[in-house]
DNA sequence: ATCGTTGATCGTAAATGTACGATGATACAA
DNA sequence: TTGTATCATCGTACATTTACGATCAACGAT
């Protein structure tokens, strides 16, 4: 898979109001359940499972049972990988902006 | 339109590697032609266009008239802003990180 | 053994995304 | 006026996403 294949797949994650806090929410705290999420968002149980599910086969979050619930967390690695990918292949001014071609 | 909206937004605009491609393309140049990226991607003049549109409804880029060619440029603006929403509510480690909850 | 709690998965409907070829629009050239 | 070049838009087909309620699975508690 390319650098923008990567880069794609983890915005693709991210293209989600709910996705993008709760990625926030564990940017913020070490860890959440998802009962914590189904209080806190007027969405269906099911739905937040969903979009839980998207972030895990991002690779951006990992989850672990803890019965009866499910623990989840920020993979680390891969959402530092994401900020790098972004950072160095897409947000920075570092390389040189050539004049207008053809 | 809530912090977190804006940046699904972008993410989603940003989660197609063509569209990726088209977007580390000028950030390393100062423009590029329609007719310059249907030669680069092997997709149809028509899904480059969409792609196109796509990008400019995000507000990524903007397009001028050069008849009869149409000049694409970074919307430097929104980007840096799509930089900095992703930079300080996404990928920023400043915050404290809390014990695990309930 | 049955119940209760938690969360994943299934089935499904509606909306959106992605790709293509065909066509349309604009203005310059012959 | 009739072409030519460039790019957008239309129509369309197929896949994916998003949302919901219903159901299933695992396991501790009664």
């Amino acid at each position: 898979m390319t650098t923008d294949e990567k880069l794609a797949l983890y915005a693709k994650a991210l293209a989600h109001p709910i996705r993008i806090q709760i990625i926030r929410l564990l940017t913020g705290q070490a860890c959440c359940y998802t009962g914590d999420l189904t209080q806190q968002f007027p969405i269906a149980q099911s739905t937040i499972s969903q979009h839980l599910r998207a972030l895990k086969e991002a690779g951006l979050i990992q989850g672990t049972i803890e019965r009866p619930k499910v623990k989840y967390c920020l993979n680390r690695e891969n959402f530092e990988e994401a900020q790098r990918l972004f950072e160095t292949h897409l947000f920075s001014d570092e390389r040189f902006i050539k004049s207008c071609a053809s």
